[in-house]
RNA sequence: AGUCCCAUAGCUCAGUUGGUUAGAGCGCUACACUGAUAAUGUAGAGGUCCCCAGUUCAACUCUGGGUGGGACUACCA
């Protein structure tokens, strides 16, 4: 006895996640998987690493589900795909996940916690999750190398960052700047961007703005402003939110190519005569009508003329290093609003700054009386009060008797408690001063949005503050040239968001003033003259021994620390986190002691440098680097954009001059089934443990990855997922079950010798055919990395295609009998839909993928590999594949469909037999296509025969439509005019036009000829015929029921019966039996015509007639037929 | 504020290079089938293709401008 296909009680998907997990556990399946066959080589997969510091949520398995699919296709296709998991350890979240766990602020780190207490908080913390992520990752089916994963905080991770950082400082690509950071007075310290995107940060306030006005000096780079001028004086206005920055004022920027005027005009607070530049587009907008302010332009200009003409200080209260009070032009200075001329605060401003810098004008600094320079406002949001200076500084270079009464005040009134609501503001009482000055062209209140401090709810200050950045933009242009040869999911990702972004680059701050992060491997002295950035241990490790040598250190942390030895244990020697790297003082080359920069790096330095880091490189792996760089494939959420997609950019522009990636799939967001974010707090949060657990993981993978496009945003609803698997997973159930129940009956086991396709009957070579094409289409989508039409595809085809029409056509071929040459081939063709089926859809599925192929292939033994992910992805056979066979088979759908139709509209069951259907035949093809599909259409309707009408009958009604395409472009604006006259035709006029072909038309007097390639001519109707039409096709339905008809639908009747009863007595499918039916006028005449069919469609050993009188056992039952009750009595012989 | 995405039936989504009856599934209603049966089929109802303007003989489709939802980024004076 030969095995049997395994059958099923029901369909248990989440008792299938389990036996193939089980499986694939003892079979060490994914590690057999991960290996290149037919020298296809490596397929490179980046994983982006989750923090383990949260629970994985639903979203999770959305990205993952797209990852998975990809890889498990590439092995598929012969490629080897390792893939590493990965962690992202450092950052905020954790920090504030543990500040709040201990119940601390970031004040309280260093005093009431020290930092490497609370480090090792945060190491400990940021894995708390791990087995969660883990089991999530096992039971969704992610195929991922949980056992060697990456981790950011290991010190030879971390060792590779510095040697990346140190070829970056190498290359003259990192620097020590300013940066303007959000900060807040208030509550005394910086605020990360996430902070700032809290909600209700952005409030609408109401400013104080103004236009100031600054006095050119006239010298030779000026002469050709004044010499024509009638006022002494000629100024330069600029606009500014921001009046308490004025003071520090150092520069005015214009822009290289815009054009500026001269105005004559007047001061309209003063009434002054005033000689003024702007931007000549913006005169309109400074000068509107309702200012009602004359002005006449006494000459125009380029920014590049007005560049490097000195001005006076608009406000002296403190005077500046050499090389201030230029005009300089700068590429960021616009039109869109303000005066076309841009005020210069070099110590409040990003682009200020770089303006400041490039054209040498310094900013305006003070001198503390700590030694230190600082920004006219302190930290604490104040003008530096007199007394914090330095008194030297004082005496040369403040004006105590301007500044006195301003020094010491806050520059948003939020920051004083003791103010009033209402007083006036330092931006106002400095607009009033340059008022009284002459010194202002405009004031204005202004609404704005304006970022505020979450804990204090006060205006956030941009504050000046010491980082180190990246000099992303030097490589913006490359980083474009090769994002444009990157293959985005969706495109628009890649040329919209991720194309801007790189268009507005501005550089990377690297520096964070946080204690749980990647150290910045730089160390200065002092005064900044020097420095040594360090780019590997062994550095360190001999820096160190210079130091010592130098007295600045006693002992090494390295001693023991063997360079070369990548293990470990040798690196888990020392701690690179802080506090350890901060008590590690270095010499200088003049021999000064050097202390390490405070600041960690941005965390997205750690994730984005994972190509290099996660191979250790090039401490390690430095000969095969190419294989596993750059990536062929990432994929994660949309969110990521400008995060990992971009610092993975970055860097492997920078570092190795190319993309990171190639392909990527940037999936879109999950929200709930209204389309709400999910979250934990509204509860709304969907659990992928539970969901994945009562479902199984495979109906939530489909349902994900084929319900929408991945990037689309998709709203999760678990009913959707309770559909694809009624309805998906159900039918490809059903017909592996309907295939194993048959095919163990018949013996059949998939090792008989395989009928030729040739030698198969139609409807096989047609499901093969579709079969073949689904391939196809299937292989290209994956390889465009489009999952969704593959998913959809399939899905089509199975419940469609296959157990909708290919099964359900041909159950009877699978009953009874031998198994002959036909039956052969029907249960090899659904052996090879239902095998391919499984490998076509793996990626997507894995588990019920691989149970159906085990279970098919135990007994076939057609494949050598014990999983379907281990096979080889099958490519379709062209020969196979009929287009016109597919066409046809399309036809008798559709017809059989109408058919169905009409028998529904006049109620005649399919069961009673129908004489005939007409159908109208214009052309012989169609007639040719329609005779191959005839049998299995009146099969399927449950009709004789069918006839052909053509129009020489008489019978038809013709429909001419006129063809759009074609005809739009000749008729242009009459083609409206042209489509009522086509469609006007009668009988006579369509059955000339189409004897000739051709056609006159004729429009307002003017003859047009058409020809009938470019009309269709339908037939609609039959009269007298019932009859139904879908496009092209007409079908009409003889539903004249004969006595004889009548009598064989009768007799199809009392099968359907005596089979229930059959069923409901229990008998086996094989007993034999016999058959009593009450003798009633209206059924007799036809049981006794019909006995023999009765009784062999029923196996019946005879089929009696008796009067009702006769049928008095308990077995007898009734049965409703043609609306009369009829006594039947089946017994078991 | 900027950039990008989305908007088609009650719900979830298709809709090819613009072409004249805008589709599917679910849900609802009715019916049928019943040797795949805790399956299945057929039909019906259900649409201002978000709004406005433009291009065109023709717009769900292309362009512009709005509206609504979402994401990211954000001191440009």
């Amino acid at each position: 006895m030969s095995k049997k296909f395994p059958e099923y009680k029901g369909l248990d998907l989440p008792k299938v996640n389990n036996d193939v997990l089980k499986m694939w556990d003892d079979n060490d399946t994914f590690r057999r998987s991960l290996r290149s066959r037919d020298g296809k080589g490596e397929f490179v997969f980046y994983e982006g690493p989750p923090s383990a510091n949260g629970m994985p949520g639903i979203h999770h398995v959305m990205s993952r589900a797209i990852k998975d699919t990809i890889c498990r296709y590439k092995t598929q296709q012969g490629y080897e795909v390792k893939r590493k998991a990965g962690w992202d350890t450092h950052g905020l979240p954790v920090e504030l996940g543990v500040e709040k766990s201990l119940g601390i602020t970031r004040e309280d780190i260093g005093s009431k916690i020290s930092v490497e207490e609370y480090n090792a908080a945060c190491r400990k913390d940021v894995m708390k999750f791990t087995d969660a992520w883990e089991d999530l990752t096992r039971h969704m089916g992610y195929w991922i190398d949980m056992d060697n994963p990456y981790i950011t905080y290991d010190n030879r991770y971390i060792e590779t960052l510095w040697w990346l950082l140190k070829e970056l400082y190498k290359k003259d690509l990192l620097y020590e700047g300013y940066t303007i950071q959000p900060f807040s007075p208030a509550a005394g310290t910086g605020l990360s961007s996430h902070e700032l995107n809290m909600p209700g940060c952005y409030k609408d306030v109401k400013d104080t703005t103004c236009i100031a006005l600054f006095n050119l000096i006239r010298n030779g780079k000026s002469e050709f402003l004044f010499s024509d001028s009638d006022t002494a004086e000629v100024k330069i206005m600029a606009w500014t939110t921001t009046p308490w920055t004025l003071p520090s004022n150092t520069a005015l920027a214009v822009g290289h190519d815009i054009k500026y005027a001269r105005v004559r005009t007047t001061n309209p607070y003063s009434g002054d005569p005033l000689t003024v530049i702007l931007a000549e587009e913006l005169l309109p907008v400074i000068f509107a009508p309702d200012k009602k302010l004359e002005y006449t332009v006494t000459g125009t200009y380029r920014g590049s003329e007005l560049k490097d003409i000195d001005y006076e200080q608009l406000i002296d209260w403190v005077k500046p290093d050499d090389g201030a009070f230029r005009v300089v032009t700068g590429d960021f200075v616009t039109t869109v609003d303000g005066t076309g001329i841009v005020h210069i605060a070099p110590t409040f401003g990003a682009d200020d700054y770089r303006a400041g810098r490039e054209h040498g004008v310094p900013p305006l600094l003070v001198l503390m009386s700590d030694g230190f320079q600082a920004p006219l406002v302190d930290r604490r949001g104040r003008m530096v009060p007199l007394e914090d200076l330095d008194q030297a500084f004082i005496a040369t270079r403040v004006n105590t008797e301007t500044y006195g009464p301003f020094a010491g005040r806050y520059v948003k009134n939020e920051y004083d408690e003791s103010l009033p609501e209402g007083a006036d503001t330092l931006d106002v009482d400095i607009a009033v001063m340059l008022k009284q000055q002459g010194r202002v062209f405009r004031i204005e209140k202004q609404v704005h949005n304006y970022p505020h401090c979450w804990r204090t709810d006060k205006p956030v200050l941009y504050y000046p503050l010491d980082s180190w950045f990246i000099r992303t933009t030097a490589l913006r242009d490359r980083m474009i040239e090769l994002n444009n040869t990157i293959n985005w999911k969706p495109e628009s990702t890649g040329t919209g968001r991720f194309g801007k972004w790189l268009e507005n680059l501005v550089d990377w701050n690297l520096s964070r003033s946080r204690y749980w992060g990647t150290p910045l491997p730089i160390w200065m002295t002092d005064d900044r003259q020097e420095e040594i950035c360090i780019g590997s241990l062994a550095e360190l490790k001999i820096e160190i021994t210079r130091s010592i040598d130098a007295g600045y250190m006693m002992h090494n942390p390295l001693a023991n620390f063997v360079e070369g030895d990548n293990s470990a244990e040798n690196y888990s020697l020392l701690d690179l986190h802080r506090p350890f790297v901060d008590e590690i003082i270095l010499v200088s080359p003049t021999g000064r002691p050097m202390r390490r920069e405070p600041d960690l790096i941005d965390v997205w330095f750690d994730s984005g440098a994972m190509p290099y880091a996660q191979a250790h490189y090039p401490f390690e792996n430095k000969e095969n680097f190419s294989e596993m760089f750059p990536a062929d494939f990432i994929a994660e959420g949309v969110d990521q954009t400008r995060g990992w997609f971009f610092t993975l950019h970055a860097i492997a522009t920078m570092i190795s001059d190319s993309v990171s990636f190639k392909n990527i799939i940037s999936n879109g967001l999950l929200l709930d089934k209204n389309g709400n974010k999910m979250s934990k707090r509204l509860g709304n949060a969907v659990d992928p443990f539970i969901i994945i657990d009562q479902h199984g993981a495979d109906p939530v993978r489909w349902y994900m990855l084929t319900n929408a496009q991945p990037w689309d945003n998709l709203r999760f609803d678990l009913s959707g997922v309770e559909e694809v698997k009624r309805k998906f997973f159900g039918t490809l159930y059903n017909t592996y079950s309907f295939f194993a129940l048959y095919a163990n009956v018949d013996g059949f086991t998939g090792k008989e010798p395989q009928v030729p396709v040739e030698r198969r009957p139609e409807i096989d070579r047609w499901i093969i055919s579709l079969l073949n094409t689904l391939m196809k289409e299937v292989t290209e989508r994956y390889d465009d990395y489009d999952i969704t039409p593959a998913g959809r595809a399939i899905s089509d085809f199975v419940t469609e295609n296959l157990s909708n029409w290919y099964v359900r056509l041909n159950r009877k071929r699978y009953w009874g009998g031998g198994l002959d040459e036909d039956k052969l081939s029907a249960y090899q063709t659904l052996y090879t839909c239902l095998e391919t089926v499984s490998i076509l859809a793996a990626p997507l599925i894995p588990f019920l993928t691989d149970r159906i192929f085990v279970d098919l292939n135990a007994v076939s033994g057609r494949h050598s590999e014990d999983s379907v992910h281990l096979v080889a992805f099958p490519s379709y056979d062209k020969k196979l594949i009929d287009r016109h066979l597919e066409e046809r088979m399309e036809i008798a759908q559709k017809i059989s469909s109408m058919i169905l139709a009409l028998r529904r509209r006049v109620n005649i069951r399919v069961r009673q037999p129908l004489a005939k259907i007409m159908v109208p035949v214009t052309n012989g093809q169609f007639k040719k296509k329609f005779e191959a599909v005839r049998s299995l259409i009146l099969a399927e309707v449950n009709v004789r025969e069918v006839e052909y009408v053509d129009d020489t009958s008489g019978m038809l009604i013709r429909k001419v439509k006129p063809n759009f395409k074609l005809l739009g472009p000749r008729f242009g604006k009459k083609m409206k005019e042209a489509g009522a006259a086509i469609l006007a035709m009668t009988q006579e006029e369509i059955a000339e036009f189409e004897k000739l072909g051709a056609r006159n038309l004729t429009l307002d007097g003017e003859a047009y000829a058409i020809t009938t390639d470019e009309v269709e001519i339908i037939s609609e109707d039959i009269p007298g015929w019932l009859v139904a039409n879908e496009g092209k096709l007409t079908v009409a339905l003889d539903i004249t029921v004969t006595e004889e008809l009548l009598h064989e639908g009768i007799a199809r009747e009392f099968v359907n019966r005596i089979q229930n009863i059959r069923k409901d007595s229990g008998f086996e499918v094989t007993d034999k039996i016999r058959v009593v039916i009450e003798e009633l006028p209206s059924v007799a005449a036809a049981v006794r015509k019909h006995a023999d069919y009765i009784a062999a469609q029923t196996l019946a050993l005879d089929i009696s007639l008796a009067p009702s009188s006769a049928l008095t056992s308990p077995a007898v039952r009734e049965t409703d037929i043609e609306d009369q009750m009829v006594r039947v009595l089946v017994m078991k012989v």
